[in-house]
Order: C-alpha cells, then structure tokens, then sequence
DNA sequence: GCTAGACCCTGGATTCACTCCAAGGTCAAG
DNA sequence: CTTGACCTTGGAGTGAATCCAGGGTCTAGC
C-alpha cells in the first residue's frame, strides 16, 4: 500500500506522515524496489493511533514517546506507559473541552446581549461601541 | 494599569498582549512619559474578548477584524459583522469540540481493551505489542 | 545617594507542527 | 512515447506565539 493509500485511510496527509517518520514519531516502513514507502496493515494502527493523538494535542515528542513504547516495549511495559500517558490525554482533552465550552458560552452571552439591546445606532467616539463593552467586561475571567 | 496587570486580568502573557498589538489585533494603548503602556478598564473589555477568541482558535487575522470592528464600528455596523463572526466562532467550537470527544472515546476504549486483557506479557517481535494494534484499527477513521 | 531586583521597552531570533515547493524518478493508460 | 498522477528528498515558508539581548525605569532598603 502506497503512501497517498495510507494516508486516505488514517487522515494523516502524506507530508505530515513523512513529517513524522523523519522526527521519529512513526517508524520506517520497509521500501518497494523503486523506493516508494509499502505499508501493511500492521502501520495502519500506528498511524490511526498517531491520528488520534494529534487531534487531541498530543506533543510530538510526547506521541514520539508513545509511539516508541507502542512499537518496541514489551506488554508489560507498554500497558503501564501507555496508560499512563493515555490517561493524561483524555485529561489534556476534557480541558480543552472545558475551554471551549466556557467560551463559547461567553460568545453566545454576547451574541444574546447583542439581540436583546436592539438596533440602537449611537456609540461614543473612541470606545468600544454600544453593549460590547459591558458585556464582555462584566465575564470574570479566570 | 501596566501591561502585567493588564495580563493579570485577561489571561494574555504580556508578550501575546504586545505581539497582539503588533500585529494591530490590540489597539495601541496611551503610554505613560515614561514609555509604558497604560491600559484602563475600557481596553480590558477588549482584552478579555480577544483572549476568548483565542481560546476557541480564532486565527489571528479574523480576530483583527473582529477587534476592528469592535472598536471602530457604529452599533449597526458592529452587530452585522461581529453576530456574523461570532456564530461562526461558535460553530468552530463545536466541531472542535466533537473531535475532542470523538478521540477522547477512542482513547478510553484503548485504556478498556487493555484493562480487559489482563497481564500478557508475550509479544509477536516486528510487530506492534498485544492488543494494542487490534484495538486501534478495529477503530473506523473518518 | 546607591544598589538590587522586578518591572518596562524594542526588534529580532527561535520554536512547534506543519505545509509547500523544486527538482527529479516511476508508472499505467492511451 | 507522451501525459498525468503518483513517488522521492531536502529545504523554505507559515502561523502564532515565545524567548532573548540590550537597554531604560522604579521601588525598597541600606
């Protein structure tokens, strides 16, 4: 399985793959006579992990690491590192989503602010105009 | 106030604030004769709004327009233009928030499956350890 | 008055994680 | 035997910070 293959069943685009085998997050597949890179099945779920990792924010040195001790630990030691990273992620990935739902509750605090002030068309000149002001001041943050 | 009050208040390093700044995100603020910034309550409002922007991933150059808007704007011109961009904003969050959630799950069921296999510690050598290649690729990837 | 330590300023270098590009080789279809 | 879509490498460019050097300022304590 070519490169261009692989990439359209993991989601990885075939720059960032290579970009990733070059700093050692992925491990090198083995090689057609003509040089193209030929991917089994077996780097697939490599590749889906990594996947997944990236989407959730992961460092590459972090997946790096994860992936080394995906690739070359015993069960053993895999099970104890990696569920002590995974454990992390999911960690690192429900405050993300807490961040995000925070603000975008705050957004759409401005957005109702905003209907709820009507169409009033004055402001005072060299300040932020009409409610914005208000409404974005009166969200205590952090 | 001083930038690092200012930075206090709104959870933007001093850094971002003057890099914002820069790149014209953050109107330039009075200084002082000493050649500080001096910000008031009024820039503050701004402040926190381009640090929720941030949060959700807004690009630096939609966040300019935002913040032009928001602060050259009439009422009318202000409500178009920033409603428009702020559901946007809001639209960005969610389907971040998805793909949080969506790897979140993919990770617990990782952790689940190594839980379930109990303490093997065998592996095939060249290939990836246990149960972890099964659990990943048996996992459909957009 | 003087020094230490925590501020502030600017402009430019570095970082991270890609993403794109140039220059060239490979291959299947027509 | 050409066209067009793929592949290779190494290196340049991008976005959004973040850090640094070299210098000025301010407050407290001696």
């Amino acid at each position: 399985m070519n490169i261009q293959e692989a990439s359209r069943q993991t989601g990885l685009s075939p720059d960032t793959i290579r970009f990733y085998e070059r700093h050692r997050v992925l491990p090198r597949p083995p090689r057609r006579e003509n040089g193209y890179r030929d991917y089994a099945q077996e780097h697939l779920a490599t590749l889906r992990l990594v996947s997944g990792l990236r989407h959730i924010e992961m460092s590459l040195v972090d997946m790096r690491e994860v992936a080394r001790v995906a690739h070359d630990a015993t069960c053993g030691d895999l099970r104890q590192t990696l569920v002590g990273q995974l454990r992390n992620v999911v960690e690192q990935a429900d405050a993300r989503i807490r961040v995000l739902e925070h603000t975008r509750g705050h957004i759409e605090g401005l957005l109702a602010g905003l209907d709820r002030m009507g169409p009033t068309d004055e402001r005072i000149p060299g300040t932020a105009p009409c409610g914005c002001v208000q409404l974005v001041s009166t969200q205590q943050h952090e």
